[in-house]
DNA sequence: TGCATACATGCGATATCATGCATGTATGCA
DNA sequence: TGCATACATGCATGATATCGCATGTATGCA
């Protein structure tokens, strides 16, 4: 199940990153599940950083995880009212620099290269798999 | 004006304290406005952590202060729609300890001294006023 | 004009957090 | 069975947050 006691104010505290809030906000936007590496297109962070990023989302019960293999999918969590309006407002926060929009962007292009609706490739940006450059 | 570029996550980060969010919480749940002490009184907290926390919300926009003499009256900034959203999710949050419920009766009874609706008493509770016990 | 009072804040101690680098774990394919 | 790869994490570091204590500021009243 999904509650294992999380605090309010650890949920706010895992949306008090500007990273952790394009995940979600991204999510919630598409209404989409995503793995890492799709992630790491997407929003051209580290994958180490987002993998962390993407853990405390989960440990704070915002995201829910889907393995399938070697690939682990990553999806909000809902139908939980405080969460859910949670979402809303994230979706309606101001994108003044158009960060959001441009990460939904290069979602949607990433996810092309799906197939049969399931990720068959890595990370795409070299520089930010585990490594780095 | 309101918003003097509130970035997304300064406004989770000012939510991601308990007592801030027992703050917000009440002001949205009783439609009030509420000074300091009537705070202090309700919340069982000290002066100067409540000064503090107060001030953090309103750097992040969510509260707004309107001075009358010696008395200073805090409301929720109401309106935007990504606040009125948070609102509506710290509204519905659980409340497994019953610790919002006693926040509520404690502050309903505290403005029951107020003269005039407004307040004309200082902080009820000694040991939280300034200077400690 | 001086005092009581409503609220603000400087300081130091402690704790938590995000990051980069490097490396570890686990899964599937040849 | 070994290798490539998708994802996880230990460690050190710098940044930031909270708190208690004490004190400072500003307003109204006697």
């Amino acid at each position: 199940m999904h509650t294992v006691q999380v605090k309010p104010q650890e949920i706010f505290q895992a949306l008090a990153d500007p990273t952790r809030i394009r995940i979600v906000r991204l999510l919630a936007e598409t209404d989409e599940e995503a793995c890492l590496c799709e992630l790491v297109d997407s929003l051209l962070e580290p994958q180490y950083k987002l993998s962390r990023h993407v853990k405390a989302l989960r440990q704070a019960g915002l995201l829910s995880a889907a393995k399938e293999g070697r690939w682990i999918y990553h999806r909000l969590v809902e139908g939980i009212p405080y969460l859910d309006r949670l979402y809303e407002a994230l979706k309606v926060l101001p994108d003044v620099d158009g960060c959001f929009a441009r990460d939904v962007e290069s979602f949607r292009q990433r996810m092309c290269l799906r197939e049969g609706g399931r990720c068959r490739i890595g990370i795409q940006t070299p520089e930010l798999a585990a490594g780095g450059e």
